[in-house]
DNA sequence: ATGGACATTCCAGTAACTGGAAGGTCAAGG
DNA sequence: CCTTGACCTTCCAGTTACTGGAATGTCCAT
């Protein structure tokens, strides 16, 4: 299987997954008498792994362990679920953050009349406020 | 006032407020007879308004545009809302998606036993779920 | 023949910093 | 005066995860 069709399998730019080769990521497909990298099914299992992976938020780095942890026959589960579960506080830890910005931001627009006078709290607020720790 | 008392009390690094001062974010301030930059007050009002706008997420190419309606007198609050509510639309989207990362991670953690054992739904799953759109 | 897919290498851009190196001057305190 | 830390500039490059472009080809199916 090519490059091309491999791409649309895993939901990935060919480009993407020939950098995920360069990097290490993922294993180096065979090569047909053209050249051509020629993937086996097991190639597009693990790119497709990556792509869930990437949606899902992991880095590259903690693909990279995940990978490891998927290849190792002798790897315990307790290993996966806690990469999984650091992840989901650092989400935790975003979701928290963007909440808070958007409950100033939206505290902002709610005193701001929005009409064409230029009196503005929001630019008020923004250069008066000290940064909050 | 020299830079670094300046850092302080915006709450931003030296070296961050020369980045800003070179993609021209902020005014240059004058100089002191010994060359060190010498910064009014209102360049420090200027400075803990960027400051007060990283922190809310908005990028700086956002800030270059608030920074610019803070300065015109002939401003439309509408300009300033919209903005700030176009922003506020932005982190939803965010939130959204980290909420559903969140969502996807927290249910297959839950379905894995987290011992010794190697069996993993968590890896199983990865490798073979088709990338959501 | 043609057009699209594929190959490689090299370079660089994206955003917002931030660090290091190199080579200084300035200012305050001991 | 000496010392130490703050300040100055320029230059280069790293961080992360791609992704684009250029250049220069070969391969394959129609």
């Amino acid at each position: 299987m090519n490059i091309g069709e491999v791409a649309k399998r895993a939901g990935l730019n060919s480009r993407t997954i020939r950098f995920y080769e360069s990097i290490g990521l993922v294993s180096q497909p065979d090569r047909a008498r053209s050249g051509y990298r020629d993937y086996a099914e097991k190639d597009v299992h693990q790119l497709r792994f990556v792509a869930s992976a990437r949606a899902l938020g992991f880095s590259v780095e903690e693909i990279r362990q995940l990978l490891a942890l998927y290849d190792d026959r002798a790897r315990s589960s307790s290993d996966v679920k806690r990469l999984v579960l650091h992840h989901v506080e650092e989400i935790d830890r975003k979701l928290q953050e963007l909440a808070a910005m958007r409950r100033t931001l939206m505290h902002l627009a709610e005193r701001c009349h929005g009409d064409q006078r230029p009196e503005c709290p929001i630019l008020d607020e923004l250069s008066l406020v000290k940064r909050q720790q």
